[in-house]
DNA sequence: ATCTGCCAAAATGTATGCATGAGCGCCAGC
DNA sequence: GCTGGCGCTCATGCATACATTTTGGCAGAT
């Protein structure tokens, strides 16, 4: 959860700084990454450099190019509503197969309690939503959602998908936006929450599953009105690179 | 389909060859694998090795240790079982979107067509199998339904599924296996396909999904029923360490 | 007997020089 | 003016020497 502690080889340098830089956004999608300007620009040799991109294509956020090097991934919109649709697919296994397969009961508690933590950041009036502890403490539910069948399959796929550059919700926010007009759908997504872990708790497989699709296309269908409001927002969401495609309503 | 022409560089070279001795199970699973070692072995140096560890790192062929250096990843019966469940899932995924967002009458043409040529592999008499055109031709199915939404995300996925070492059904056959055994399953399996294009062309994503997820489930108990008869059989699976794990039924 | 700490051997991390090949622009010919 | 080939340039492919880290064993102490 916590951050590792500042790599020391050149390698972890440079794999840290260039995958900031391009969820930041500070290298667009679709830029062709050269080796020795990197090594110049990082001040280490070209061999920790290439080494950093080769991880970065593991991660998914390069891919490489046919004639060699490496290019940063470049994500069209479908790309994110799949990558949504994706997750709510793999979230709702997690929770069938949890559900089918039985869990500990301390591990139900210990989902119970990261719930509870997010009802005290999503307080009674709207001033008192403490967005960026939610959005932690969210993806930590997330995750030991993910965790809870136990299949090591299952927890790597979802892990891939959470590392992409517009993997949380907060990527779609402009700094300015009135936080507090998301109050209601956090409530909303608190219940879905709720309700995911009792599904589970009671061994109600498919109704856990379909619990946790709805949740990730509630989602969805949060962004796709988002986007619909102001279409211009797509362009500044971070790492996200809309090159080859269109907005929310298709070609 | 057809496999690239013998590629030119060393690190093509080590990466083919390095993949297809994983894949053989020639390296079991657990192996750490050691640059100088196999850049000797090879007779190339240890960069376009370490090139070719990393690309294999990408197909989730090995994964990188701790302190450095590369492992070949190892699979447990439970990995296995948990894959195909993945599978079924994202096929089924895959048939729900291509109804929901509909498809080229053309491409569903196309997977029809491979769906009659299936048939011929499996003719009227126990003899008439063709096991190997079979498992061709079924693997072009599959690659075209996954293709189906024209979701590059999901298709990105199931791809690096069907890359495991014991993705081929046939890796679970030993050499002697009495084909003529599996042509009800065959057939039976061939009802699915034709079901699935149906629903999908009907537009009818729940069921087109339902019973995409159905084809795997019932590879799946082929699987584990085959595993119940010979459990022995389970060391002999090329790729496939069984090192860190039970049988079938469970610990 | 076991644990601890040190040391040596080996494996990976890094830098760098040279080789190779893809991409691009220039020039000549049509 | 357009097209095709030639060669230059620059980025990656590869090899190798050196630095650093990890690992496993051995010795001594508890």
């Amino acid at each position: 959860m916590a951050s590792q502690t500042t790599a020391k080889t050149h390698t972890m340098r440079a794999l840290v700084e260039l995958r900031k830089r391009i969820i930041d956004g500070d290298i667009p999608g679709g830029t062709r990454l050269f080796e020795v300007a990197l090594a110049e620009d990082l001040q280490i040799s070209r061999t920790p450099v290439r080494e950093a991109m080769s991880r970065l294509a593991e991660e998914g956020l390069l891919e490489r190019a046919r004639s060699g090097g490496f290019l940063v991934r470049s994500f069209a919109y479908a790309d994110v509503i799949d990558t949504i649709e994706l997750r709510g697919v793999l979230e709702g296994t997690a929770a069938r197969l949890a559900a089918e397969r039985g869990v500990p009961e301390a591990k139900l508690k210990e989902i119970g309690a990261i719930v509870q933590k997010l009802d005290l950041c999503i307080g009674e009036t709207p001033d008192d939503v403490d967005f960026a502890a939610y959005s932690e403490l969210n993806s930590d539910f997330h995750e030991a959602l993910a965790a809870l069948p136990g299949s090591a399959t299952l927890e790597r796929e979802l892990d891939r998908a959470k590392r992409l550059p517009f993997a949380s919700p907060s990527a779609f926010l402009p700094d300015n936006t009135q936080l507090s007009k998301f109050r209601r759908s956090l409530h909303a997504a608190q219940d879905q929450h709720r309700e995911i872990v009792t599904a589970i708790h009671r061994r109600e497989g498919a109704r856990a599953e379909a619990l946790a699709r709805e949740h990730a296309q509630a989602a969805r269908r949060n962004l796709e009105y988002i986007f619909s409001k102001d279409r211009s927002l797509l362009s500044s969401v971070p790492g996200l690179a809309l090159v080859s495609s269109d907005g929310p309503d298709g070609a």
